[in-house]
RNA sequence: GCCCGCUUAGCUCAAUGGAUAGAGCGCUUGACUUCGGAUCAAGAGGUUGCGAGUUCGAGUCUUGCAGCGGGCACCA
């Protein structure tokens, strides 16, 4: 379906047709000069040194050569390139596929059903999300879509930290505050806390005259379970969703940490030191007096000296959970920037544990920044995500942090966010769609009977098979975001097409026979065929970003 | 100190090793008595942080330097 890749396929057949017999990649990609055609290859120049022959003769006999099926492109050799330019039959009968097949357009089968679990967010659920985890959360939800739109099998999940560190310090910290007592040291100050404290006097009767051991684990269960449906709360007003909430707990219910632990020992991965239980894969170095030594920025505290184990020791076990039990062929997880160090930790546990490490995809997006002085988590000022979907909206949340690659640090100026959100260049995407789809309403009323089938030959003015031109591009676009993942492509597609799209509506106002809805009722449902194939394609990749496609504004 | 990421127009950001580096915002100037002006058209604005290297060709790869962000726990 994608015409790149059928233009490649093509390519590289007439390579082998001039007596290349190793081809290399041929970089077949966008023109930027529209002289140049629709796309274009360097294949001259790739292939003049394995032929000894001019990069110009070699591009010549591959435009003569080349076979391009359904005669969607005419080559031209210019210099060393190959050119390509989409021809106008069968752009007019892209637009009325894309018309008629409703909203899949772009969807492919590269997953062939791959079964997926992709895992974001995961935040320690002590405590309402902020400004920063947004982007986490809008990253993995919009990779999980455009896995699935190409077939791939997916599961969304979210880790919950119920029984780490953190968590029981969050029990600490709502006993404390149920009877009246100050948050223990580096325990949970915000007022949520003592609400969770109110609302488990109340839900949890006789809680405040239980001893404190027998308190604190149901008082931490409790605040967990609240937090954790405010944060699918949160997350779902930004049309985040999960499959799966997967406590940390039933890891060990299961005995997935112990066996992975177990594994490990008789792999020769575990080494005691001081009282505690080591995992290093260095392991084997020695150092001059016979003992083992593991280098100490791959080395990792599985088993405290207290005989508790750290979260890494729960994270052997999640693995086998994922790979083991549950039968995930690749998990994808994303992190923020500020875990990238315990990337090389995690993939050297994969291949410890016996699983090929590239099953391990991780995903790093670089932190959200507060610009200083806008506020301050010290002056009790807490910028939730909440506040922020509230005041700017879903939609433009997610297109603003997807414009972003996810390697570029955001520096988020709140104030600067709640003045220009009427300026988010989603509304110029949405737009389109609701302008499209009152024009074809328009079209209904004033010609009530129109034919079934369009004849989309009558589609040819440049402006229109400009936007046939963008909707030719779309399976590549989603092909790349979903090979690289990087969704940030999506919505630079979205507002192309959506220029094309508006500069089509405005030829109708520079003269008015260009417009969609004219007397003639067969041109109308030509460029009616185009208006559907246009804003079909505009709500399937809105959709993968996970915003609303509205039919009016 | 070591490790990772970033540095592109005034600002926020795009750009598979390919031909003349693109958008949005802001700025200047234009465009509707008729399909929605949250729109369209035109213009100004660049030594891609600095230097070296690889290559027929570098914003992109390698390397040195500088600046910014993050990380280097028996925290997660």
């Amino acid at each position: 379906m994608a015409v790149r890749a059928d233009l490649e396929t093509a390519l590289r057949a007439a390579s082998k047709a001039i007596g290349v017999t190793d081809v290399p990649d041929l970089e077949l990609g966008r023109a930027k000069n529209p002289d140049h055609g629709d796309y274009a290859s360097s294949a001259g120049l790739k292939l003049a040194r394995g032929l000894r022959q001019p990069p110009n003769q070699i591009a010549a006999r591959l435009a003569e050569v080349i076979e391009i099926p359904d005669g969607a492109a005419t080559p031209q050799a210019i210099g060393g390139y190959v050119n390509f330019r989409l021809s106008e039959a069968w752009l007019q009968g892209l637009v009325e596929r894309v018309a008629t097949g409703g909203p899949g357009y772009g969807a492919s089968d590269i997953g062939r059903r791959e079964r997926i679990q992709v895992e974001f967010l995961s935040v320690n659920p002590t405590g309402p999300l902020h400004i920063g985890h947004g982007r986490g959360a809008i990253l993995g939800d919009s990779l999980a879509r455009l896995l699935e739109f190409t077939n791939h099998d997916i599961e969304r999940e979210y880790y919950v930290n119920d029984q780490n560190t953190q968590a029981r310090m969050f029990g600490e910290s709502v006993y404390a505050r149920l009877h009246g007592d100050p948050p223990p040291e580096r325990g949970y100050t915000g007022e949520y806390v003592s609400e969770l404290a109110e609302m488990s006097r109340r839900e949890l009767t006789g809680i405040e005259k239980l001893p404190h051991d027998e308190a604190e684990p149901k008082l931490r269960a409790f605040a967990i379970a609240a937090m954790v449906d405010r944060i699918r709360a949160s997350v779902g007003r930004l049309n985040v969703r999960y499959d799966e909430w997967f406590p940390e707990s039933q890891l060990w219910a299961e005995g997935l940490p112990q066996l992975a632990i177990e594994r490990l020992r008789e792999g020769g991965y575990l080494k005691e030191r001081e009282g505690a239980l080591w995992f290093g894969p260095a392991l084997e170095e020695e150092d001059g007096l016979g003992e083992q030594v593991i280098a100490e920025d791959e080395s990792r505290v599985v088993i405290r000296s207290t005989g508790e184990p750290t979260y890494f020791a729960s994270d052997l076990g999640y693995l086998l959970s994922r790979f083991e039990r549950r039968h995930f062929n690749r998990v994808v997880e994303v992190w923020g920037a500020d875990h990238h160090g315990y990337v090389p930790r995690m993939k050297a546990a994969v291949a410890a544990l016996g699983y090929d490490p590239e099953r391990l995809v991780i995903i790093l997006n670089q932190l959200v920044n507060l610009k200083e002085g806008k506020m301050s988590k010290r002056a009790g000022r807490f910028v939730t995500l909440d506040e922020l979907v509230d005041r700017v909206g879903s939609d433009a949340v997610r297109y603003f942090y997807l414009l972003r690659s996810p390697d570029t640090t955001i520096e988020f100026d709140l104030e600067l966010a709640l003045s220009q959100s009427n300026e988010n260049p989603v509304y110029y995407a949405q737009y389109a769609h609701a302008r499209l789809f009152n024009v074809e309403l328009t079209a209904a009323e004033k010609h009530p009977r129109l034919r079934e089938t369009a004849d989309v030959s009558l589609l040819t003015q440049p402006w229109e098979l400009d936007v046939a031109r963008q909707l030719a591009f779309w399976p590549e676009v989603v092909e790349d975001a979903t090979r690289l993942m990087e969704p940030h492509r999506v919505p630079y597609y979205v507002h192309d097409l959506a220029t094309a799209v508006h500069r089509f509506y405005h030829a109708g106002n520079e003269d008015g026979a260009h417009r969609v809805v004219v007397d003639d009722p067969l041109l109308t449902r030509a460029r009616l065929e185009l208006c559907r194939a246009a804003r079909h394609t505009l709500k399937t990749a809105l959709d993968l970003i996970g915003v609303t496609a509205p039919e009016r504004m």
